[in-house]
DNA sequence: GCAGTTCTGGATCGAGCGGTACGGAATCAG
DNA sequence: CTGATTCCGTACCGCTCGATCCAGAACTGC
């Protein structure tokens, strides 16, 4: 399932795989799935179609492997996040590691899984499927944090925690959105402390303010 | 400029150009500019390939009236925000237009600027800065809107119209795109209207609140 | 040195892309 | 009816897409 490793016998591997899933990596990141055709993809990776094929299978297989790279790099933040003690500092992890990823010095802005989940024709339904179980992993991770806050007084009671967690996924993308479109870090900085100083949000069910 | 108008004289046209640009308007929306092949547009506009070229020019042109007809109809909130009496109506109109348009009932989900512009190869540079251009011109509105509103005492002295804008327009980006993952209308404004009870943000430049 | 195995680069495949050429169909003025 | 004009359907263009074939290069074990 992982990269094929190279074998002991033979003519042994003349580049770097973890290198060249990297380059890969920033590649989809910039362009999407559909965006990045193979050529980009090969001459970035700086290895020729038959390696790529051999080493990673195919190009979905390849975008797998750079999206399982992103999440435990760049997009490590939301598992961060839930680590934190109380949910105010979840929020606060998952705002700011949102902010840093979307706007990391000498890679694309905005987050991979927008770029690439989107849009596109048929033939890319497997990955908008893929990157929407992705979404909904952290989703869960978050609702299930939130919910434990709930239950240990960390937040009002009242709190429905599936429409918090919604609502901080919706900053979160909004973050993504204007990084894309080339915000700079420090602006979206202020944003999300901006999100941050009123917390939690007022998010009743019951009675509509307007 | 427009769409080639039905000459008096010869064979008229066989379909109405309203509804097939409503049409590809949809398929846009749905698959984005890449995503949208020339054979989807014309078998939902129901006409030839030919008639297409004929009556649109090509498909990058039909991508630009398909726009404009998007900009005047479903997303004509940002230009009726502005006209709001005050700063918070404005906001509110903004976001509940950002939620209207983007869970419309027999349309697609989200925002067809976001679907079509976030991602692509180097052939739709065009059309990226061509959405591009819209999105600053919705950002020019409001920010005017704000100066003005600062400048009648409707908003603090100490606000930046520019960075208010850029938070606002995150906002209604974040709606697009939770919309686009299948998110319900009602949760959206649930959501919009918890954003909307702490306005104005507290988007200070001068102190970092952490 | 020699077989066996693996990696590599170039040529190439069928399919789909946006776009076009062309002849027939439908309507006008006379 | 005739000729001019315009619309429409089919077949096709060159190109790029993801993917594969194949011969040769580079390495290991013997």
């Amino acid at each position: 399932m992982n990269v094929q490793k190279s074998a002991s016998v033979g003519r042994p591997r003349g580049f770097d795989a973890d290198e060249a899933l990297e380059s890969a990596m920033r590649v989809f990141w910039q362009n999407g799935y559909e965006g990045a055709s193979l050529s980009d993809l090969i001459e970035a990776m700086g290895i020729s179609r038959t390696s790529m094929y051999a080493s990673f299978g195919n190009k979905e297989e390849l975008f797998r492997k750079a999206l399982t790279r992103y999440a435990d790099g760049p997009a490590s933040y939301g598992a961060e996040a839930v680590a934190e003690p109380a949910a105010r500092d979840v929020a606060t992890v998952f705002l700011h590691g949102a902010v840093r990823s979307a706007t990391l010095p000498g890679y694309p802005t905005g987050c991979l899984s927008l770029r690439a989940s989107l849009i596109g024709g048929e033939d890319s339904q497997l990955i908008r499927e893929l990157l929407a179980d992705w979404r909904d992993e952290t989703s869960a991770m978050l609702r299930k944090r939130f919910q434990r806050a709930v239950d240990e007084g960390d937040l009002p009671a009242e709190t429905d925690p599936a429409l918090l967690t919604r609502y901080l996924m919706m900053i979160g993308n909004g973050i993504a959105v204007q990084a894309a479109a080339g915000a700079p870090r420090d602006e979206l900085q202020l944003i999300a402390d901006a999100v941050l100083q009123s917390w939690p949000p007022v998010l009743s069910r019951q009675q509509d303010e307007r």
